[in-house]
DNA sequence: TAGGCCATCTGGTCCT
DNA sequence: AGGACCAGATGGCCTA
């Protein structure tokens, strides 16, 4: 028991605890490896928190007294996983959180780079737009386009003032925040008697050669190709 | 050095 | 039962 005591020390404060957390004497870790990027072993470790539980466990008596309920039955708390559904569950996690990424480099390359210092000064220095911020202009974006779409006869104005209204990405960034956009430009957005839902279905945004010229247009100058446009939408 | 952003791990919950 | 999804926690990296 001293042992398990030291050891549980050791662990806290010894970081990182990669053999702890990592080492499986299954040899489980060929499938981990495969799906995940290289060495990360080294950088990621059992939370203090975990470890404060392991120790937990490893200094409970054996016979851990049972809970003392009256009536009602202890809600019996899951096992926990496996080490190696734990692994698989980790390679899962990581695998969603993959397409979630590759899904916003889709974004990424779809919205315009718009004419804001910040962004443009980003854009030099070849700095890729947060998530945060890509999802902000895009929700920008697809407002402006929406708004084209209810007068195309003023479809470069929209787009440009779309994202040149502030001079400054943080001003562009606030009022394209979700919470902070005016009601106006979220109606937009939305399906309204002016602009039902079932309006935008019409155009067949999957196939580029049914693309409305406005948008042939809006994409080609922002140096897209519509099928950038196009795979965005698919994907 | 603090803060922002990110990847990853983890446990809980819901769904099939 | 197992997978998908989610949110919290954590640590690394980078920049002002």
């Amino acid at each position: 028991m001293d042992s398990l005591l030291q050891y549980g020390g050791d662990l806290i404060s010894n970081h990182p605890l990669t053999e702890m957390a990592y080492t499986d004497p299954n040899n489980n870790d060929e499938f981990e490896t495969n799906i995940a990027s290289p060495s990360k072993e080294d950088k990621y470790s059992l939370r203090p928190r975990s470890v404060r539980r392991v120790t937990e466990v490893a200094t409970k008596p054996e016979s851990a007294p049972v809970q003392k309920v009256k009536n009602h039955k202890p809600k019996q708390k899951p096992a926990p996983l496996s080490k190696y559904r734990r692994k698989t569950a980790n390679a899962r996690e990581r695998n969603r959180m993959r397409e979630i990424n590759q899904a916003f480099e889709t974004l990424r390359r779809v919205i315009p780079q718009m004419a804001s210092t910040q962004a443009a000064a980003a854009t030099a220095a070849n700095e890729k737009l947060t998530k945060i911020t890509t999802l902000r202009l895009a929700m920008k974006y697809i407002s402006s386009l929406s708004a084209a779409l209810n007068d195309p006869g003023n479809v470069s104005g929209f787009i440009e003032s779309a994202f040149s209204d502030c001079s400054d990405l943080d001003c562009l960034l606030l009022e394209s925040d979700g919470e902070s956009l005016p009601l106006s430009d979220h109606s937009s957005l939305l399906a309204s008697p002016d602009f039902p839902e079932p309006s935008l279905s019409p155009v067949d945004f999957g196939d580029p050669s049914t693309l409305p010229n406005f948008l042939h247009s809006d994409f080609s100058d922002h140096g897209l190709e519509q099928s950038d446009f196009s795979d965005f939408l698919l994907t």
